[in-house]
DNA sequence: TTATGTTTCAAACATTCGTTTGATAGAGAG
DNA sequence: CTCTCTATCAAACGAATGTTTGAAACATAA
């Protein structure tokens, strides 16, 4: 063969560690005992570390942006200008994601803790990276929302937003611990996509709820 | 003077900085630059860098654990064994953290952003230490919410709980991105509070927002 | 002053990190 | 076979890390 499987070798192993403890956290040389090869094959394959943490992401990310805009591409079809509800573009993102054929096993959850660490561990060139590759279909998304929930003031929905992507992707990313926990207490077995459909209802009903009213200043010091 | 400043030197910037960039991404060099200190003085101080990530948080954490009790003891006076609503639990702890008064200036997104941190990067002897410190006051806290909210089932509460958790210390920890990103797009100048404020409808709604009927089995394959 | 305990300091230590090197092996084409 | 390109390997490199050392500076009390 060509292209032997030490690439995906590495791939494997990397995304699996980076995911268990964060990426400096992770050295080249535990990924490449861990997948028994050659010290050396990363800088070969990758060039660099970094681009080796990038490729883990692209390989989730290439074919889920693709995706995620096909489906959009359907809903706006289908809806033809009328206004899409926001629990059927939540719906339809979230089953885009829980359909997604994985790379390796466990993939979900794996995917989901990656994009936790992009988020919160990510800085300068990962952050960057992200932005350049995937910016578009984000914000072809949010933009989605955005109409999904015109009723809302400008401020106030770019902060559910987030909101809402801080309760997805928190749960998500701590998904394993928490799943642990939740069959030890309750002993029900969660799967992923249980979890993801008890998330739709709450953020739903997050985007839709009565507005706050803002304390005009700092008033309990007098 | 028998403790010089040396000690306060470190923490404080030794919180800035974690803050920014993480802890593994943090060198001791760093550190003792900035504080204009003397390397060895981190490890004579406080012994280790684990150490000192745990007095950091020990700085923030403890003061506020204590008020935390006091306020909760406060609110079990008050209501006397009748039901606490969610939005008066929520309010009562948000308000505790507002008016902390904070070890450096700029200390709540900072002490937002560690909490964030702690978190999403703790791993081994930081979580256990969080966890040893202050599991008994953040489970009286979970408590109250369980109890705040007896009408949902026992699985379904402990992940909107999460799901309430992760909106809250997610966009705490990227809070300063974000402000920045609102600032300039909407204009608005954003405190904390008013973050905080905003966040208490969105998941106050998302914990009484209607159950999910989840779905039997994996009938998208047939 | 002298003696004692604490704090600071420059220097070095021992690891670990990502990366590079040069040799070796293998595959495919002519 | 020979030549060429690709891939693997052990070894080393240089830089950065947390930590330790031993001497110097300082403070405090006898």
């Amino acid at each position: 063969m060509a292209q032997s499987d030490t690439v995906s070798r590495i791939l494997d192993t990397a995304e699996t560690l980076f995911a268990e403890k964060g990426f400096s956290e992770t050295s080249l040389r535990t990924i490449t005992g861990k997948a028994k090869v050659n010290l050396a094959a990363v800088n070969y394959h990758f060039g660099s570390k970094k681009a080796l943490i990038q490729a883990v992401f692209a390989r989730y990310l290439d074919p889920f942006s693709v995706r995620i805009d096909e489906e959009m591409d359907r809903l706006e079809a289908e809806y033809q200008g009328q206004p899409i509800p926001l629990d059927v573009v939540l719906s339809t993102f979230t089953s885009a994601i829980i359909t997604m054929p994985s790379p390796t096993k466990n993939g979900l959850s794996v995917f989901m803790r990656l994009l936790g660490l992009a988020y919160t561990q990510a800085q300068g060139h990962m952050r960057r990276y992200l932005q350049e590759q995937y910016g578009p279909v984000f914000f072809r998304f949010t933009d989605m929302v955005k109409n999904a929930s015109s009723d809302l003031p400008d401020v106030e929905r770019f902060w559910r937003l987030h909101f809402m992507l801080g309760a997805a992707i928190f749960s998500m990313s701590s998904l394993e611990a928490l799943k642990d926990i939740a069959e030890q207490d309750y002993g029900e077995h969660t799967r992923v996509r249980d979890v993801i459909q008890r998330l739709i209802p709450f953020v739903t009903a997050g985007m839709s709820a009565p507005l706050p009213e803002l304390a005009g200043a700092q008033d309990e010091v007098s």
